[in-house]
DNA sequence: CGAATGACAAATATTGAAATCTGTCAGTCG
DNA sequence: CGACTGACAGATTTCAATATTTGTCATTCG
C-alpha cells in the first residue's frame, strides 16, 4: 500500500476511498493514515486540519461534477436551447447522484456543510457559466439587454428547488420534471426580447 | 390553572406555550398536562398522540401566518404589483420570523419536519392565492394566457430560495434584497404579455 | 537533514445503565 | 355514566464514565 513519497494527491485519494466506505460521520485521519500505510502524523505534514483535508476532497469533487456543464456553456448551440440545456444537465446530474448513491451524495452533502468558501467559489463559477449563455443570447438578438452576472443569479436562485442538495428530498415527488419544465418555460419567457408589450412604439 | 372543563383548545394554547418554552426537543406531554393540572393521560382523550398534537399546534400558527397574505390575494392591487407585494410580503414575513425569535422559527421548523399532510395543504393554499391573482391578471390583460394553478407553481418554486425555511440560513448575506427584486423582475417578465416578439401579427 | 514516527493533552464521540417519556387501560370519582 | 386518573410496559432520552480522535512536537530513522 505505501508504494512511492507520500504526496497530497495520494492522501486525497486515500481519503476520499476512506470517506466513500466509512462515510463522514466515521471517517478519520488515522483511517487515512492507516489506509497509506503511515502514522497520522504524517498527514498533517501535508494538511493542517482534517478539515483542510475534508475540504480539499469537496474541491475535487465539485471540480469534476463542474466539467459537463462547462462543456454546454462553451457549445454553439443557440443560446436559449443551451440554457436550457445546462439547467436540465445540471439538475439530472444531481438527481443521479441521489438516486444513484444517496449515502455518497449525503457524504458530499456533509461536507459541503462544512466548507464554506470552497461553496461559495464554486456557485460562483456556476452562474459565470451562466452569464455567459446570456452574453451569447443578447449578442445573437435572442435575449433582452439584461446585466448577465445579476440575471445569471436570478436563474440560479429561480431554480434553487431543483438542484440545492437541502432540497433534495423534494426530488422524488410526482410532477417534478413538468414542473422543472413550466418553470424553464417561465424563465425562458422572461429573458426573451420584449417589442415594449401594452403600447407600441417605432 | 384548571378552570374550565378540558377542551382541545385549552390544549392546544397549554402545548403551544410549552413549545415555546422549553422547544421543540424537550416538550414533552407530561409537561403539557402538568401546565394545566391534569393527567397525561386526560390529553390523550382529546388527542391521538404526541405527533397529532403538535400538528395541530402546526397549523394553527400556519393558518394564522397565512391571513396577511390572503389580504393581499383579495386586494383590488393591479395584478403584477399585487403579486409582487405578495411574494414580498410572504418573504418579509419569514425573514421576520427567523431574525426576531430564531427559536421560535426553529420550533416551527422542527414541527413542520415532522408533520407531512399539515405542510402539503398549506402549501396548496398559497398556490391557490398565487393563481388568483394570476387568474386576475389574465382577466386585465395585465397577464399573458397561461394556466394559474401551473404557473402558481412555478412562482412558488422560483421563489423557493427565500422563502423555504431550510434556505433560512442563506436570508442573511448581503445582497439578498436586490437579488429577491431581481428575480421577481425576471418573473413578472415573463409572465407579461408577449406580442409575438420577432414578427408582428395582426 | 528532512521525512516520518508515536507519545501525549485536549476535544469529541461512544456506550450502556438509569431515568424519563409515550401510549394504554382497568379502575376511581363526581 | 363518562371524564379523569395513575400504574404500567415498551420506547426513547439522558448522563457520566470510558474510549477514540485531533493536532502537536520532541525524537527517531534512513
Amino acid at each position: 500500500m505505501n508504494d512511492s513519497v507520500l504526496t497530497p494527491e495520494r492522501i486525497l485519494a486515500a481519503a476520499e476511498d476512506v470517506l466513500r466506505r466509512y462515510g463522514p460521520g466515521k471517517a478519520t485521519v488515522v483511517d487515512v493514515a492507516q489506509a497509506l500505510g503511515v502514522s497520522h502524523g504524517s498527514v498533517y505534514r501535508h494538511f493542517a486540519s482534517k478539515a483542510a483535508l475534508r475540504e480539499a476532497v469537496l474541491r475535487g469533487w465539485l471540480a469534476r461534477s463542474m466539467a459537463p456543464l462547462q462543456a454546454i456553456a462553451n457549445s454553439r448551440t443557440p443560446p436559449p436551447a443551451r440554457l436550457r440545456q445546462w439547467f436540465t444537465t445540471l439538475r439530472q446530474a444531481k438527481r443521479d447522484n441521489v438516486l444513484g448513491d444517496p449515502e455518497l451524495f449525503a457524504t458530499y452533502s456533509a461536507l459541503a456543510a462544512e466548507a464554506g468558501d470552497a461553496i461559495a467559489e464554486h456557485k460562483e463559477r456556476m452562474q459565470q457559466q451562466i452569464a455567459s449563455i446570456l452574453a451569447a443570447g443578447m449578442a445573437s438578438g435572442d435575449f433582452r439587454e439584461l446585466d448577465p452576472p445579476a440575471a445569471a443569479r436570478a436563474l440560479f436562485d429561480a431554480t434553487a428547488r431543483f438542484h440545492y442538495p437541502g432540497l433534495s428530498h423534494l426530488w422524488n415527488q410526482p410532477g417534478e420534471d413538468v414542473a422543472f419544465t413550466r418553470l424553464l418555460d417561465l424563465l425562458l419567457a422572461g429573458l426573451a426580447p420584449a417589442p415594449t408589450p401594452p403600447r407600441r412604439r417605432k
